[in-house]
DNA sequence: TCGTACGCTGTACAACGTACGCCGTACAGA
DNA sequence: TCTGTACGGCGTACGTTGTACAGCGTACGA
């Protein structure tokens, strides 16, 4: 398989009863040598990996090259990669802060939640070349989805809306910690600094910024360009985004005027 | 190099003249065999396997294969699959419909721009599956920049929020589409149909939806997977984000009371 | 003490992207 | 018309990936 750095192939029960430690499935009798490995020191080990060299470099071979191990010795205790990457998910979501509400003002409850979020992805750049994330329904996510809940509790949204509120600002805040970690290595693997770029593109942008055929794109992007010093700014798109977002939600919450 | 499916690495400058199919750099003379191939074949060869079989399947080997080619002789019209990716995104992005503005509404024109990306990633559920949608700055991502700056343009925002709007608005959709193609796949892959999975799950399913441990999120869980029918029904995401994001839109465009 | 369950691992396979160098073609210049 | 050479095409090979499989040795249950 082919498998692209994606979480959850294979059978689901099997990663289900991983994620949550339960019972593996000999364990009837205690024969043979005891393990030497765990599964959370594999997870630990590849978390290690991931936080300092990124999802590109945790392989099975180097995971295991990081216990000591015999790369195929790993799938005594995981099923595969897939699985791998599952346990890693579940596990940065139980190891995420848990504070005291931020405040009786909701917006602050969750501009506290996005925030959480949004360094969690600055202190696990690799998360953000996850491809999926599907909800791995582990103990952390269940823990992380209860926690964040809180935060939109009680402001009178049904719990239809309220997961669907909740499902929105998450959504958000993947989508600029992607944008943001696009940049990052955008910048990282093209050696060039902004002035080479532009000198080498010279022929190239002046069809690119043409005003006659791209009229509002020209203008437009003149703008962000020179506001933001590149083409996107993380910074201000998330803070934007999250103004936008606050509006959204505070127009289902305070006024309840739409369906 | 062990790269994901992510587009564009290398030499940018390289890049973005194939883009803009300026000149290749040999083309000095004329002379040795006519090529056979072109860059536009090629792209529309992998964008035919992609829209058939899924990015999993575009590899140089069987894009090769579909042309009726050796794989190696692909790496005459495009320096590396990478690239080839950012070509086919541009393709895709050029060839979306670009309509009348859909009104003198503001919101019926960006929920038109909302729902005409929403049908580019279910024409080309590829799409979903790249990880970077980084600007590629082809003619085709320009022209729909431009295009869909005018749905925002002209409502009295500067040209810096402009820019962020529209992104805000494309994310979301990105956002969207993702979360469904996930959920696509993980149906496909699990031969389990919903019965089968809830009695497999038995004993873990207490655990999960604990009402001491986890009170918020088995309440709301339980009534959103009631609602839904499933865990996540990306057609009501879509409905209840849209709305959201106008939303959040509006209170920038016609109160303009928040920096 | 012995059988066996089970942890561990060496080897091997299929698939990937692609570097390298050869082959033959067909035009530019003579 | 002839020839040198630029260039398209591609066969081979390398390094990397995930992981199937079979054998080996250990240490507990009986």
């Amino acid at each position: 398989m082919a498998a692209t750095d994606r979480s959850s192939a294979g059978d689901p029960v099997r990663t289900l009863t991983l994620l949550w430690r339960e019972a593996r499935e000999p364990a009837i009798g205690q024969r043979g040598p005891r393990p030497a490995q765990s599964v959370d020191k594999i997870v630990d080990a590849a978390l290690a990996l991931a936080d300092a060299e990124g999802l590109g470099v945790v392989s099975m071979r180097r995971v295991a090259q990081a216990l000591d191990v015999a790369p195929m010795s790993l799938y005594t205790y995981v099923p595969g990669k897939a699985e791998l990457i599952d346990l890693m998910l579940d596990t940065v979501y139980a190891r995420m802060p848990r504070r005291e509400p931020a405040g009786p003002d909701w917006r602050d409850r969750v501009t506290a939640v996005a925030d959480d979020n949004r360094a969690l992805f600055e202190r696990h750049p690799w998360l953000a070349a996850v491809s999926t994330n599907r909800p791995t329904l582990g103990p952390g996510a269940i823990a992380k989805y209860d926690y964040e809940l809180q935060a939109l509790d009680g402001v009178g949204l049904d719990d239809v809306d309220l997961d669907a509120a909740l499902t929105f600002v998450l959504g958000f805040v993947q989508t600029c910690a992607r944008a943001a970690a696009d940049v990052r290595t955008a910048q990282q693997e093209s050696a060039l600094n902004d002035e080479q770029w532009w000198a080498a593109n010279q022929p190239l942008l002046a069809k690119m910024f043409d005003a006659e055929r791209f009229p509002v794109a020209s203008r437009v992007g003149a703008a962000a360009g020179a506001a933001h010093g590149s083409a996107y700014d993380p910074e201000h798109a998330y803070a934007f985004g999250l103004r936008r977002v606050l509006a959204g939600l505070a127009d289902l919450i305070e006024r309840r005027s739409d369906t």
